[in-house]
DNA sequence: ATTATTTACGCAAACGATGTCGGGAATTAT
DNA sequence: ATAATTCCCGACATCGTTTGCGTAAATAAT
């Protein structure tokens, strides 16, 4: 099958005038008479022209899109973030081109490249949990591709970023179940390659050590796939629920590990939050309806996208090199719920 | 800030040979020389030459890709069915162009006239819960663009549907509900004009019917915006508590009513199943643990988006006018949770 | 030695739109 | 009446790639 649209030629032979006539008419150039403008006009309404976005790419080098790179798409911090994307890239008159790496780091180098290869004017990223080696990207953003970090940042490249507080928002998680009387408090992370690993685990660690908790690194526990997998946060909970230093709650570091882990703790009926406390990161908009209702650190993720996508195109509609980079950080929100309260079992410290 | 990616005239210049020798060389054709299509091979790989894809589309005419449109992709039976769509689409080449229409029919409208100006190929389609006016759609599938019905279909075009049945599906957990005890069973749906909405009602009404339950007009509910706003089913929840004829189970048609019933429900501290019963459609990977867990009707969403997407790209890769069209009907599945369990205060009918 | 064939490459057109340039006709100034 | 100036519009090149056609040189056939 093919879709024929109308064309500024088609328009120009049925008139009688020429292209660059019918260009000039449409874009209200001066140089055409008001008659012939108006005809131009009219036919093309009739006709429901529509310049081919394609042509203008080739000819400006650019294509007025955006790629955006996350890891997954059901995933609601990151459905949250394409919002907020979404909504400055239309009123900017861009579009988005949405990938996913899946947190395998070959999709991720391939879903660069095919947005790399002209047919986006930027790209706003969060690179995958397996991603070790930022060549790739390095590569494209030395030849000057646009590139914007958000969420899960690479260090290596010298651009914008917009982040959480991430080492702020777990230690006020962690103090939080300390001061509700938890003692024994593991971290269970995402990869610990990403940035928002290494800031969290380093928050938790910074409140276990401020206040003097007893601190065991065997208490932090990484999922390579962010909890995508629900079988690898079972290993870690199988563990740590049978360490003879078995914790009394629990800090989850992203929102699949979350929910994998109140998944765990229904099917081994283990009562949250008496036998096992706990908060996560999460950004499901239900988490207050869950059983119990969860406590979580929710990230803005709808401004994260929003702040993201104004940086990238002021990026691209910058006529020199952009030299001085912001790192847009903001804090993330904790609220508490059921699932980290105090239990009567606990004497308060 | 601009990106220059190498094109294939740069190469044909610093290799001294015409680019119509490079490109058939890099194509592998039979009338370049072995050592000629050597030596352009080697240096292409060495400055990651890749094909302008753009340059590609406007003289080809096609863009090797597809777009998506759907409601709103922070949902999770559209981004399961996403999910579906891109392993389809990126087996047989084609990348996929996302755009949320947020059930608003101008919005809707806007990003078909994008995807249809020859940026993609195809179209895949789920309509926003506002539209009536079918004219756009209409349009381009008359002038020969591919379009695959998803959901929420287009009775009034003829194409390759993919859809649930949704008759049986409500059908069944009217049945379900019916089975438990309750009798007074009202239905909250999405849209009137929606054709998952019809279908679902119908199926219903056909439970009711057939089991001889009181059944009343009234008890059958509309959301115009399927949900999203909490507001809208709150009104409709508040009419239905108060009414001298009380449901004493709900059914729910959409993921975002089905959410924002137990929200209410919460807020209002209607106990479920013991005051209120329901069952809901929903996607959510976590309606086990929700409070109380919930039953739910869940759609196939990955298969409805891979199969949709295998029939576009049939339509796209076809020579010839198709001709005849399928419509796939998928089952649901039927998941009996504790919100819709017997209660002891219910006796057996 | 002359002609025919193959080999290996370049030229130019095309896709749709825009912008630069140039020029014919009508109007105004001299 | 002639020169100068507007006013409108068309021809052409361009973006990167592919492809049909032409062709010089090399080889093969006569």
């Amino acid at each position: 099958m093919k879709f024929e649209a109308i064309t500024i030629k088609d328009i120009a032979k049925t008139l009688g005038l020429s292209t660059s006539t019918v260009s000039r008419a449409l874009r209200d150039s001066y140089e055409i008479s008001p008659e012939t403008k108006a005809r131009v006009i009219e036919y093309a309404r009739e006709m429901n022209y529509r310049p081919n976005p394609i042509a203008l790419s080739l000819k400006e080098k650019r294509s007025s899109s955006i790629g955006v790179l996350v890891s997954e798409i059901a995933n609601s911090f990151f459905s949250q973030a394409i919002n907020g994307i979404e909504s400055v890239a239309q009123q900017k008159g861009y579009n988005v081109v949405i990938a996913q790496s899946k947190e395998d780091f070959n999709r991720e180098v391939s879903a660069l490249q095919y947005l790399a290869s002209r047919s986006v004017d930027g790209i706003l990223l969060s690179v995958s949990s397996e991603t070790s080696d930022f060549s790739t990207i390095n590569g494209l953003y030395s030849k000057g591709m646009p590139v914007v970090c958000f969420d899960r940042v690479v260090e290596s490249i010298d651009t914008h970023k917009v982040i959480v507080d991430n080492f702020l928002a777990a230690y006020n998680a962690t103090n939080h179940l300390i001061k509700n009387g938890y003692k024994k408090i593991a971290c269970i992370s995402n990869a610990a390659l990403l940035s928002i690993s290494r800031e969290r685990v380093e928050g938790y660690k910074k409140a276990m050590i401020d206040k003097k908790m007893p601190f065991d690194e065997k208490s932090v526990c990484y999922c390579p796939h962010g909890g995508l997998i629900y079988e690898e946060v079972e290993e870690v909970m199988n563990q740590l629920i049978k360490s003879k230093n078995r914790p009394d709650a629990v800090i989850a570091c992203s929102d699949k590990i979350t929910t994998n882990i109140m998944r765990y703790c229904k099917l081994k009926k283990v009562p949250i939050p008496e036998s096992l406390a706990m908060i996560g990161f999460s950004n499901l908009d239900l988490t207050e309806l869950l059983s119990p209702s969860l406590s979580v650190v929710r990230q803005p993720a709808y401004e994260m996208g929003k702040k993201a996508a104004e940086l990238l195109i002021t990026m691209i509609e910058s006529k020199r090199p952009v030299l001085d980079f912001e790192t847009v950080i903001l804090p993330a929100e904790l609220i508490q719920r059921a699932s980290s309260a105090k239990t009567k079992t606990v004497k308060k410290a």
